[in-house]
DNA sequence: TACAGCTACGAAACCGTTTTCGTGTTAAAA
DNA sequence: TTTTAACACGAAAACGGTTTCGTAGCTGTA
């Protein structure tokens, strides 16, 4: 790779000093105007620019912004990051993404990597197995030396820190009771294992919703599924059942299209033998047929919402710290065929 | 933010030099054990990790690679990020990953932005409006400096570099044998605009297979979509004509599944009445009802190999340059219901 | 003539790290 | 006793910028 031109060079080839350059090329009149136009028209033509490291290293400042997601391939994540994006970019930040792939020693790693100096603020979305763990020194580091921080959707509930989160139990009440709503008696949910604190709170409004109106919450209708083993076995569990249920709530896009599946393969009638509600952002809802209702968790608005945060703790003034805010960002049911 | 650790406020606080220190740390036998035993553990218990730019700027080497992308929100993308992450975090390399939008202008912005000194190497694929206006001058300058960069998927035929492309023609060709070998005749094609290349090419190779076997490449069965329209309708004008086809072929996921829909809305029976095939790597087609016959592009595999492929010119030696390779990664009909 | 003030530039420090090249001290060898 | 080598550490330069401060040279004024 042949070598990038810097002001060294310039300053060299034009017999100038390197803060002479420095300075022309910002337009300083301290500079006399036929030096500083030579100095310009030099730096177009071998078209310059400033060496990034070198301006974030002296100015303590990177314009980067590090996220962390626990995967790329979910839609979900993927909108978030649109979001985050989209507000950081109208601020002149870039994005530094890294992917723990739900693992807590990667999410570490980059943790460390990011807050080394790369980035002036991060966001994360916890790994899986972090949460398992309960393992989250990495990030109260972070915290105790007020680094710009903020979490969203999965979130650790004991750790201090900016946090946006969907209303996960507001949603999960909203489909039990559109569910209900529909006619539907014998509503059964697909959640997640219970360390997953969203799969927990969607589950809990669901439960609200049932108890409200006095439906049996049927532990033979809860389904938690173990991503390691066959989803799709686990899902038709609940058709292997002497009362098959009638609604059915899953907690995710992807449950949902498979308990769709497992329905019309029964060759049951949707939504007349069984409702389908998801909990998503996704783009297989519209793509399915029928089409599915869902609680639309609006993860392009969490994004924004996220970055306003971070970028409002990374502009804080040390004497002017905010208390900590968690943001809840509010979800709706868009009402489709499945229902 | 309270200020970071770093060598010179270890020196300063244990009385030694940063040059000590810094020895010290990478335990240096030059450093007495006493000495570098203390500045260990001071390092240690005060979780000194070194600041990152100013190992790069020192270096001159980042660990970071860069990767332009169109669009984060298209699971094929993200499959290829994944790809490219899996290779690159073996390497201890780290992953900066933009997103275009598919405008000239931020694409522009983002070469600019990762090359000056933020990454050893990018990985692009190329914004549809780049290739609309043909305008590569920000891609030539980084080939004329040879500076380590890699194209995958939406190439620019002109432009020298190294490339990871799909074979999208007999992926084409393929899908159009499919149909035909289902015992289809009236074979319609749903794919994009002129100037992206994959769809030319994926139209170029199902036209091949329709011509060996001589059957009628139908003007009317041909639709390009335009995104900036309504895409339902544009797919639902197959369904206007007098003769109706019995085979579509659809470039990608998206516009397959919404033919799908089309299919079952008129009361149509897939695969009887008629055959869907997509082109994708997605995660849609095993959820649809039918599921889809797909062409499979093997997105992860090519992030693997585009990583390899960037990760080799970046350790090249000056003198022993390889020629650029352009390297071709097969696709292979999943056959699932809809054919 | 003397001094002030301006213009136009350069020197040097700094951001955080690494590394080369001294150098003062001590111990071993001659 | 003198020379030499080893040891343990520090000074300084370098990576590529920015910025503060200093100053040479000129002009204008008293």
């Amino acid at each position: 790779m042949s070598k990038k031109i810097n002001i060294k060079i310039i300053a060299a080839e034009l017999g100038v000093s390197p803060s002479t350059v420095s300075k022309a090329l910002k337009d300083s009149h301290e500079i006399g105007r036929e030096t500083r136009e030579k100095i310009q028209a030099f730096a177009k033509l071998y078209n310059y620019k400033p060496n990034s490291l070198a301006l974030s290293l002296r100015n303590q400042k990177t314009m980067n912004i590090g996220v962390i997601i626990p995967q790329i391939t979910h839609h979900f994540f993927t909108r978030v990051i649109s979001g985050i994006e989209s507000v950081a970019n109208q601020k002149d930040y870039n994005l530094m993404i890294c992917v723990s792939k739900d693992l807590h020693e990667k999410e570490v790693k980059n943790v460390e990597m990011l807050t080394n100096g790369s980035v002036d603020g991060l966001i994360v979305s916890i790994a899986n197995e972090t949460l398992e763990k309960g393992e989250f020194s990495h990030f109260q580091r972070l915290v105790d030396e007020d680094f710009p921080l903020v979490f969203f959707d999965r979130v650790a509930p004991n750790l201090k820190g900016d946090k946006v989160i969907v209303d996960d139990e507001t949603g999960g009440y909203n489909a039990g009771k559109h569910l209900i709503e529909k006619g539907k008696n014998r509503l059964a949910i697909i959640t997640t294992p219970e360390h997953v604190t969203v799969g927990v709170m969607r589950e809990r409004g669901f439960k609200k919703a049932l108890d409200e109106q006095n439906k049996y919450y049927n532990q033979n209708y809860v389904i938690r599924v173990e991503e390691k083993f066959d989803i799709e076995k686990q899902i038709d569990q609940l058709f292997q059942l002497k009362e098959i249920p009638d609604g059915i709530f899953a907690v995710n896009e992807t449950y949902a299209a498979i308990a769709m599946k497992c329905t019309m393969k029964r060759g049951m009638q949707i939504p007349r033998d069984m409702a389908v509600i998801g909990f998503t952002d996704g783009v297989i809802s519209k793509l399915t047929t029928p089409t599915m209702t869902t609680i639309a968790q609006h993860g392009y608005n969490m994004g924004n919402k996220t970055a306003e945060l971070v970028l409002q703790r990374i502009d804080e003034k040390e004497n002017e710290k905010l208390p900590y805010q968690t943001v809840v960002i509010q979800t709706n049911v868009v009402e489709r065929e499945s229902t």
